[in-house]
DNA sequence: TATTCCCTGTGC
DNA sequence: GCACAGGGAATA
C-alpha cells in the first residue's frame, strides 16, 4: 500500500537497518528487475558503504560512499523484508541486498512491478518531481500557478508527480473529500481559497497516513479511510452515499452529497 | 489528454 | 473465470 506515508515508513526501517554498513551482495531475481539491474551493474554496489537512505515522493534513494545511488520504487505493492542473511528468500523477493551486519534487505513485490536501478555518481537518479505533497511551504498561489496550464480534472492532476510528489490514488481521493472538492472539478478553474483548503486537506490526510503506517506494524487499529474503497457506504460527514467513478483509467471514490461540482 | 502495458495475485 | 489492484512510462 505504498504512497508517501507507507514509503516513508519503509524507508525509515531501511535506514535503521542499512546506514553505515557495507554491501556484500546485490542481486536482482525476477527478469523484470534483472533487466533494470543486470549482474554486472549490480556488482558496482558490492563493497560500498551505505551512507544515506532518503525518500523523495514515492522514491527511495540508497546512497553509497562513492556517491552512486540505488533508486527504488515500490509501485503498487512493493515493500522491504528485513532479516538475517541466512533466511530463505521471501516468496516474492525481486531483489536482495546482503549487508556486512548479517542483514538481508529483500525487495518483495508480488506483481513484480517495482523498480530498482543503479546510478553513477554525478547523475541525478530522480525524475522531475514537484514539491513534496505535504511540504508546508506550498502556497495556494503556487498551486494555482502550477494548475493554470492544466486541462483536466483535479483528481487526475493530483496523481501527476510533477505537480506534487507523493500522492497516489488513495490519498488523492481522501484529500479531495476533506476539502469538499468534486474529483471531476476542472483543475485550472479552482480558486485560491479552495486550493488553500486542498493544501490543508492533503497535509492532514498524509499526516493521518503517516500515523497509520507507523501503527500498522505494531498491530494498533488504524483510522479508517473516509471514501477510498467505500462505494455504497454512507459519508461520515453528510450521510450521502459514497460513489465510485473511473477517471484516467482508475477508480475515484467521492461523496456526491458534500463534494459538489460547481459550474 | 486518454489508453495501453508492464506483472501476478486476490476477491467476487 | 474474470475484473480489478494503491504507479508510471510509453504510446496514439
Amino acid at each position: 500500500m505504498p504512497e508517501l506515508p507507507e514509503v516513508e515508513e519503509a524507508a525509515g526501517r531501511l535506514r535503521r537497518a542499512a546506514v553505515g554498513h557495507r554491501v556484500l551482495a546485490l542481486r536482482a531475481l525476477h527478469p523484470s528487475q534483472r533487466k533494470q539491474l543486470p549482474p554486472r551493474r549490480a556488482r558496482r554496489a558490492v563493497g560500498r558503504r551505505i551512507v544515506a537512505v532518503e525518500r523523495r515522493g514515492k522514491y527511495q534513494t540508497i546512497r553509497f560512499d562513492d556517491d552512486s545511488t540505488l533508486l527504488v520504487h515500490f509501485r503498487m505493492d512493493g515493500d522491504w523484508h528485513i532479516g538475517p542473511c541466512g533466511d530463505p528468500p521471501a516468496r516474492f523477493a525481486r531483489a536482495v541486498l546482503d549487508l556486512d551486519n548479517d542483514t538481508r534487505l529483500s525487495l518483495v513485490d508480488a506483481r513484480a512491478l517495482c523498480t530498482i536501478t543503479w546510478h553513477e555518481r554525478g547523475v541525478d537518479p530522480l525524475p522531475a518531481l514537484g514539491p513534496e505533497a505535504d511540504d508546508p511551504a506550498i502556497t495556494a498561489t503556487a498551486l494555482r500557478n502550477a494548475l493554470a496550464a492544466r486541462r483536466g480534472p483535479i483528481k487526475a492532476v493530483l496523481l501527476d508527480q510533477r505537480v506534487l510528489a507523493g500522492l497516489g490514488n488513495i490519498y488523492a481521493a481522501e484529500s479531495l473529500w476533506r476539502a469538499s472538492i468534486h474529483p471531476a472539478a476542472s483543475a485550472a478553474t479552482l480558486r485560491e481559497p479552495t486550493l488553500q483548503r486542498l493544501i490543508t486537506a492533503i497535509r492532514a490526510s498524509l499526516a493521518d497516513g503517516v500515523r497509520n503506517a507507523a501503527r500498522y506494524r505494531t498491530g494498533v487499529r488504524v483510522a479508517p479511510l473516509k471514501v477510498y474503497d467505500r462505494e455504497g457506504e454512507p459519508c461520515t460527514r453528510c450521510g450521502a452515499t459514497i460513489r465510485r467513478i473511473t477517471q484516467a483509467g482508475r477508480s475515484t471514490y467521492y461523496c456526491a452529497g458534500c463534494q459538489r461540482l460547481k459550474r
